[in-house]
DNA sequence: TCTTGATGCTCTAGTCACTAGAGAGATTAT
DNA sequence: ATAATCTCTCTAGTGACTAGAGCATCAAGA
């Protein structure tokens, strides 16, 4: 049996959270010792180290929340799984390609700066000019 | 003068943003026409444009606040400014670097899953067990 | 047994940058 | 004059936590 402190550690998942996450049922509410502290067994244990690596993986918690349903099915087919996992994927390669095109334009704008005084400031014509930037976004 | 509508057309920001904007002091309160309506001027379209180009670049808004400040002392040298641009700019190559780890990491797990119901799925087993991930994240 | 310090409890409120909706008033076009 | 569209203020909600107050419990040492 684990207090929340222990399975803080355990998992990396702060206590605050953990309690939390119990909150928005994403975790079922563990049994309680004599003086009302939360008890926990390997099941939420596992549970919990699951939902940390989806978060990790910068799931959303209605995913990792599907995820879990998922889990507990296990005869069913595994494309929902998948489904989850390669919209995650698309979506953070969409996110990796609009920053880097910010990159681009930042560093076209702080290299750009010449000027020792605001008036001149490059980085500042370009913020309130638009025409300046190359890409539209 | 433009009505906060035409505002939001020109800038692109939307309207309940605007008025959120002014009461974060982000933009100062405009004249009001007699029936109390906020009416603009081209001192105020240029500085929302100036904000929202700085959003779109993922500026923060207490970011954007020290740029504004910045730009109101134009004789001021433009160091600060290009720090906080600097900064944000290596900020965001963190952030790509993150992400593409995540990539890796979500691409291994979606192309690795050949099983066809949950107990034998890839995606779930990952996110079950940490031991499976080749590097720390 | 007593004490002490760490840990735990609940509850409320704050974060960031908006977004949504209600219900009323203003403006514009026909 | 009327209808359609804007605009007003205000409150509350979003996601995923985080911080803090004020009190209770626990484990270990004296």
């Amino acid at each position: 049996m684990l207090s929340i402190g222990e399975l803080s550690i355990k998992t990396g998942v702060k206590v605050p959270t953990i309690r939390y996450y119990e909150q928005m049922n994403l975790v079922t509410a563990p049994e309680r010792s004599e003086g009302n502290q939360r008890r926990y067994t390997t099941v939420e244990l596992e549970r919990l180290t699951f939902i940390k690596h989806a978060r990790d993986l910068g799931l959303k918690i209605d995913a990792i929340r599907e995820l879990l349903d998922l889990s507990a099915h296990p005869e069913q087919p595994c494309a929902d799984a998948n489904r989850i996992a390669e919209d995650h994927l698309s979506a953070t390669r969409k996110r990796i390609a609009q920053l880097q095109r910010l990159e681009a334009e930042l560093m076209r704008i702080t290299e750009g700066c010449h000027g020792d005084s605001i008036k001149d400031c490059y980085v500042i014509q370009s913020l309130s000019d638009h025409a300046l930037c190359k890409d539209t976004h």
